[in-house]
DNA sequence: GTGATGACATTGA
DNA sequence: ATCAATGCCATCA
């Protein structure tokens, strides 16, 4: 599905140090309601190896705690070496979205949206 | 085809 | 702020 391939692209083009949202991605992707399928997409590794899905939170900056990596707290350990401040919460291993969050812009948006369609995906 | 599942999000109490 | 209820939609069984 044509989704995943650009997911992927998404995710990759996550800059290093910050965080995105399951719904931001697929709000770039230009499907909004497929923020679940984003986290499928990650889930069974179908996006490579080489995507960042350690950049990947909720809407609340939660760290999905599944254990798609190898060891539960691999997600953290991978952001901790990227810069960005994980912290322990009563919700679990949490960043602070206002600050690591990926602040995406209208001209990122339609560069995807272009090279989308340059793809035919 | 049908129904359950899930690394989610939003809304309303 | 917190929690429950809903909505969502691509996979799978």
């Amino acid at each position: 599905m044509d989704f995943y391939q650009r997911a992927g692209i998404v995710c990759g083009a996550i800059p290093r140090g910050t965080v995105a949202s399951y719904g931001q991605i697929a709000l770039l992707c230009g499907k909004p309601k497929n923020a679940r399928q984003v986290g499928y997409a990650l889930n069974k590794g179908r996006l490579g190896e080489e995507v960042p899905a350690h950049r990947v939170v909720n809407s609340r900056g939660l760290l999905s705690g599944a254990a798609a990596f190898d060891t539960f707290d691999m997600q953290k350990n991978l952001l901790a070496g990227e810069g960005v401040e994980v912290l322990w919460t009563r919700e679990g291993w949490q960043v602070d979205r206002k600050r690591y969050g990926w602040k995406h812009t209208m001209q990122d948006a339609e560069k995807f949206r272009a090279l989308f369609e340059e793809l035919g995906i």
